[in-house]
DNA sequence: GATTATATCAAACACTTTGTTCATTATCAA
DNA sequence: TTGATAATGAACAAAGTGTTTGATATAATC
C-alpha cells in the first residue's frame, strides 16, 4: 500500500480516537476529524464512505488483533497456564482489551458502545462456539449462546466503566460463576 | 393540560413511533417528524428540547406504563399464580412489553437501542432490587447486578428481534435456569 | 358571549454539517 | 526521469438545526 494511503489512514484513527475520547460518536464530526488529523476534506472522503464506516474498520482493526492473538496463545505453548480452558482464554482477553484501553475506552464511551459491541460479539460468538461445555443443553442454543455473548459483553463494558479496577483473572472468575460454568 | 398540547404531544410521538419503524433514530431528522405530525417547526421545539429528549420521554411514558403495571400486581390480588415470585413478575413484565410491541419494536430496532435500554436498565434495577435471593454472595454485588440485569436486557432484545415467536413464560423459564435461580 | 391567555402556525433567519467536484500540487513506484 | 496516483484547498449544493417573528386559532375564565 501507497506510504502516503498509510500515512492518512493512520492520522485519521489517530484523529479519530482521541475525539472519542473527549466526545460522544454522534457528536464528532467529520470536520473535526479532517481539522485533528490534518487532513483534506477529499482526502477523507476517499478513504471511508461515512464516518460509520470509519468506525467499522477501526473496531476490525482491534478486535482483529486481540482475537488473533487469543487464537495464537492457543496453538503456542508458551503461557504458564496449565490448561487452555475458557478461564485462560477470557482472561488473556481481558489483558488484551485492558492493553488497548485507550482504543476501547474511547470506542465504548457515549453512543459509539452499539456498533462496537455489535461487532465485538460476532468475535465473541465464535469464541464461544470453541467451547460447547458451557452452552447449556435445557435452553434453546440461540437463547444461551444470545445469554453467554450478552451477559460476558455487559461484564466488559461495567469493567470498563469502572476503569478496569477489578483484575481480569477475577473478571473471569466470577463471569463463570455466574454463567454457572464455575462451582 | 391544555388540550392543544396534548393533541401536539400525542401526533409527535405517534409520528415518531411510526419513523422508528421504518428507520434508525439517527437517521430521522426533525423535519420528517414535523411532517408526519404535520405539526409546526416552534411547536416542536416548544414541546421538546431535542430529539433526544422526545426519545426519553417517549421511554419514560412506557415503561412508567409498565412498570407501574408490574407494581400494582404485586400489592394487587387480582391474579391467579400461586406465588408473587421472580418468575411471575418477569412474566408479566414480558406480557407488557408484548402488548406495547410495537413501541417496543420501534424503539429498539436500530441506534435508539442504546438509550432504550439505558432507561430500562434503571427500571429492571430496581425490580431486581426487590428479589435479594437471586443476587449470589460469592461474587461482588454490583457485579452481580449488572449480570442480571444485563442478561436480562440482552435476553429481551433478543426475544423482540426473534418477533417474539418465544412465549412469555418460557423466556422467563429459560432466561431464570441460566442465571441459576432456577434448578 | 366576550375576553384574556396561550398554543400553534408559517416563514424567514443564520448557522452547521455533509458529501461532491475539480484543478493544482506533491509524492510515490518503476 | 517519468508516468501514475494521492493529497490538497476551495467552492458548491443540499439538507438539517434551532431561533425568532407576527399573525391566527383555540382554549380557559369571567
Amino acid at each position: 500500500m501507497d506510504r502516503r494511503q498509510q500515512k492518512t489512514r493512520q492520522a485519521v484513527f489517530q484523529a479519530f480516537n482521541k475525539l472519542l475520547e473527549e466526545k460522544r460518536f454522534n457528536s464528532i464530526t467529520v470536520q473535526e476529524i479532517l481539522d485533528e488529523a490534518n487532513v483534506g476534506r477529499s482526502t477523507f472522503y476517499s478513504h471511508f464512505e461515512t464516518k460509520d464506516a470509519l468506525l467499522k474498520e477501526m473496531c476490525t482493526d482491534i478486535f482483529d488483533h486481540i482475537f488473533s492473538y487469543e487464537l495464537h496463545s492457543e496453538t503456542s505453548h508458551d503461557f504458564s497456564s496449565s490448561d487452555h480452558g475458557l478461564q485462560e482464554k477470557i482472561t488473556h482477553l481481558l489483558y488484551h482489551l485492558k492493553d488497548n484501553r485507550r482504543n476501547v475506552l474511547g470506542i465504548l464511551s457515549g453512543e459509539s458502545g452499539g456498533l462496537f459491541m455489535r461487532y465485538f460479539k460476532e468475535y465473541l460468538a465464535t469464541m464461544f462456539d470453541q467451547y460447547p461445555e458451557c452452552i447449556r443443553k435445557d435452553v434453546p442454543k440461540e437463547f444461551a449462546v444470545n445469554h453467554l455473548v450478552g451477559s460476558f459483553g455487559e461484564a466488559v463494558t461495567w469493567w470498563i466503566d469502572t476503569k478496569m479496577k477489578m483484575p481480569p483473572e477475577d473478571v473471569a472468575d466470577n463471569y463463570l460463576k455466574l454463567i454457572g460454568y464455575k462451582e
